[in-house]
DNA sequence: ACGGAGATGATACGGATGTACCATCAAGGG
DNA sequence: CCCTTGATGGTACATCCGTATCATCTCCGT
């Protein structure tokens, strides 16, 4: 046998090298022969690994969400070990926000898949029922817990007001990715919403 | 001179044309001989009314905004002779939910410019900026009013209300485009939300 | 009525894109 | 040792896209 491969490594680094080009000149820019060229590799490899182009894609936007989870996991273990559930939560929820380079390439790209999933039934099927189905049953359950704390103001569903951060979220990411709004006032529109669900702090740091 | 045309009627037809087949394939998949074939007319026609592919869809995404500004301000008004600011916010926030295929395209050709613009700045120059602002600027206008006549709880900041609901808004939207929620419970966190921002109803019908 | 300008049609062109094909190289097992 | 097989490289091919070019038709002013 020849020269074997990490297969699965492979496919790593060319996944990061799309996300890396398409952060910067957009997914719909994107051809097979620019990840060759960032990946530095020839065109040629970039199929052996990938048969098609759709499934580069695939594999992409499994690869980004999977990071992205990974570095929401750690921002929200950190704050776990902190002040209590509203850190928790503004930890999610801020991490979500496009403020550095990698959150705001998480962005574009996380929206130009859900535009071309809206047409794209092979996309559709992806993890952008999932995902977010999943952050928002975490979120519930920490809002739960907090309510259990008593932490809440009376009367929230936390369920429903889970669903509503994460999508203030996600719009205040958008507008913020446009450049319409700074990511200060982001977090101040989110800040204004997290005081509207929780009691006001009393013994908060 | 020979048959002379109303350019503005054309340019409108063939941007609704190029609304039309993008809402339906996505905006990606959308060339000049795609909007000629749906307007019925040569791709010659589409070259001699739009000069260029970047300044038709610049046009299309102008037509776009308008029309939906248009449809957004009946509604308000609509809702304005009725019962009182809340009806008028939730005239506002439903009307932007894609509910039927007219919103749902909207949604969809407005993020795909949304993303589009994240690197190009010719399109970024575009309403993403203006049009947005105006809406919070309503909106937080109906709600100060709202808080004049102590219709809102307590503590509530009005911008930042704005902000945060049209956010969620758009990000609930979003939601509903993918798959992700159905339109009924969008409308459900939308209510929630309303309840956060608002009094208890006691005069409501 | 006729000339000219505006409106429209047909088609060519250069470039880019995804994919397929053919060749070469490298290593490990018989 | 050499032959098989996996890993590459180079490149051709068909297609599509945006744009440009050339030609034609139509109708209004004079």
């Amino acid at each position: 046998m020849p020269k074997r491969v990490d297969h699965a490594e492979r496919r790593t680094e060319i996944a990061e090298a799309l996300v890396r080009v398409a952060g910067r000149r957009g997914l719909h820019a994107v051809g097979m022969r620019d990840v060759a060229a960032e990946a530095g590799v020839s065109l040629r490899l970039v199929q052996y690994y990938f048969e098609t182009k759709e499934k580069l894609l695939l594999y992409g936007l499994e690869h980004l969400a999977g990071k992205f989870g990974e570095r929401l996991a750690t921002r929200v273990r950190a704050a776990g070990d902190g002040p209590g559930p509203r850190a928790t939560v503004e930890a999610l929820l801020m991490t979500a926000l496009p403020t550095d380079e990698e959150s705001r390439t998480f962005h574009h790209l996380y929206t130009s898949y859900a535009v071309l999933a809206v047409t794209d039934r092979t996309l559709a099927a992806q993890p952008f029922i999932r995902n977010p189905d999943a952050a928002e049953g975490v979120l519930a359950a920490v809002l739960r817990q907090a309510q259990a704390a008593d932490l809440l103001r009376p009367g929230v569903d936390a369920h429903l007001a889970a669903a509503g951060l994460l999508a203030m979220s996600a719009g205040l990411g958008t507008s913020v990715l446009v450049g319409q709004r700074s990511p200060e006032s982001a977090a101040a529109v989110l800040e204004d919403q997290l005081n509207r669900v929780f009691r006001a702090a009393d013994a908060g740091g």
